[in-house]
DNA sequence: CATGAATGAGAATTCATTCAT
DNA sequence: CATGAATGAATTCTCATTCAT
């Protein structure tokens, strides 16, 4: 079933700052190119001449370009991480509509800022190299919110907490891709939505008075 | 903004049965492709030697891969809209909530058994020379349903049509592609938390009584 | 112990007469190149250009150089046959030395008319990608050789005779592989030392009275 | 006609015992490199990798990768002349058979044992700039060869010497080369019979009484 | 017209060798 | 000086597309 493909590993953590630099230049030339031209435009020849490195130093550092992929993916994430983390720690002990709110804020001013992320999740689901990346990103997150929800739901509501979770994040994500594409004004209408919707959705899910 | 990408128009609608069946051969090929190996791997060479044609007649056909893909997404989409409108249909003159209900079963079916299709709106969504395709999928999609919508909500929503035309479209689409790789049982769990979330959200947008 | 390495069959073989000019080209052009500069300068953009023949087209027929180089030795070897079967032929009824004169005759003449043949040999000796071709030349020569002299040796070297036959093979290529390099008159001086020797070795092998 | 291939003299001659260990790991890895996965597969960058020296390290004591495997040729050499020399010591004032028996079974033995050095050997005919090593391998040997038996021979075969002494080295290597891949049982049943065969050879080169 | 053949351009990857700290 | 980093030039191989018969 998992038929190998290629090392997504990187070959060798640089030491120096030099070589630090490097492979930032590297990401930063990967995420730039994708977010221009889409994953079917990136070769590895691109990026190392838009990060003005060497083909052959990305290859000290990188087996092949899914590899510099996953690097941004990871990278992508914990600076996510952080965006989000500040978000929840705003919202401090608020009740879960706000902690929604703050959340989905969060992840869209990342979306829009973040260049490339976007298309690193378009990437990994069309390279079948990259399947095992769906592991880290949305099943990482379900888990979370799968925990979230299960600490504070109704007890009436347990059973469907695994499946919520998932349509929840499959929602959140499709529906900021596509509002992060409009006009901010536009955009906003959209989320507005969205936050609408997932209110109207889990509201039975946590209020003892609703539905 | 727009570069101009190569054309996808196909270069001749074949008129004899012997060019209809190779065009088709051609197209069965190009979505068994995607299905197995993905966009990545899709080549014009590959599809004739699946097709069991020759590939100077693939291009006589076609002017370039893209053009292959747009024909299949077109082939996709009309099965699709019949599947769709027979569940339309058998729903008659059902309340909404019906018809929401056939519609996301009858495109989870087709989701789930048509070759390729699925492999098709990941595509265009990583191949710039593919993007306009997006008009032709979701935003018709949109478009229709902003009608429906329109025509039978309430006064105090119609400024919201639009925004939730497209929340809708995002999320099930979302939805069902995540829903469609998982067991059956669970594929149809999922479903249904779907349609709670929809109805949920309609729910005040078209009846009275509601929220 | 065998590690697969890779594969050494040809991808296809040319149904037309400007195919097999082609792929005549290409073999033509790894002889030469060969010949000229060793198997270390050896590359596949390099055979092409020599060929006239588009790197992509070579690729077509053949895999890798691998490929490319077991064809040649397969050309050389039906070659060889034919040198060798006509000096045999020639021979007639003779007796052994006679047999032996002219086979080593022949040998000679196609290592130093052939072009690239003896660097082939040398290139199967460096290239683990290629030592399954020993099998094709060495042994199948050794196998004849076995039983050409069982048939005709005295009874008691029977034992002796796959030794015999490993020996008289390695010796004979190395000698002449040897003498090919010199000029003509030292040549001849070498090859008849060489055969001095086998003749001392094999007289009592075949003949009562010998040894 | 000689083209002025790359240096193949060491930069410089290490003197400190630092230095010299660095040489010698060096040299080891190159002849196990060789020996594992032959001259093809041989790189600088693997070389140092493997002696866990610097590749810039690698480059302050041999100006290329040519110079490297001319040292442990060398190095090689040097082991092999002990080796005999110590057999022929040994043999004493013998005949010339005892002789050639000592010789025989101590290069199969240096053959079998020293690792790359076989590998040295076919590097050496393979790759235009080890060319001039030739120079220091078989002829060096000749030409030893030839002292000796001019030395002892019969005056009718003054003339032949030369041709005798190319024939005998070359079979000699050949015939050794050979066996070194057979178990042992086969290798000095394959031995024996060379042995048989250059006597037969040399005894009208030696003796007075043979042929 | 259907098929085998051809091809320019480019992608991935590696190598021998040198630089900078 | 020892080490990490860098690099220009190749090398292998594939692709989309067109030509010739």
């Amino acid at each position: 079933m998992s038929a190998e493909g290629p090392s997504l590993d990187a070959r060798r953590n640089p030491t120096q700052k030099r070589g630090r630099e490097t492979v930032d230049r590297l990401l930063d030339a990967t995420a730039a190119l994708l977010e221009e031209a889409g994953f079917e435009a990136l070769t590895t020849n691109k990026i190392a001449a838009r990060a003005e490195v060497n083909v052959a130093s990305l290859y000290k550092y990188f087996p092949n370009k899914y590899a510099l992929i996953r690097s941004l993916a990871e990278r992508n994430m914990e600076r996510q991480r952080e965006v989000i983390g500040a978000a929840l720690a705003e919202a401090g002990e608020g009740d879960w509509k706000k902690v929604t709110d703050l959340a989905l804020d969060g992840f869209l001013e990342h979306l829009v800022n973040e260049p490339g992320f976007a298309a690193v999740g378009e990437a990994i689901r069309v390279s079948p190299a990259l399947q095992e990346l769906e592991t880290a990103g949305f099943p990482a997150m379900i888990e979370m919110l799968e925990e979230t929800i299960r600490e504070r739901c109704l007890p009436k509501a347990r059973r469907r907490v695994p499946w919520i979770a998932r349509v929840v994040v499959a929602t959140g994500d499709a529906v900021l891709m596509a509002a992060r594409l409009e006009d901010p004004p536009d955009r906003t209408k959209m989320v507005n939505e969205l936050k609408k919707m997932l209110v109207a959705y889990l509201s039975p899910v946590f209020d003892e008075d609703a539905g």
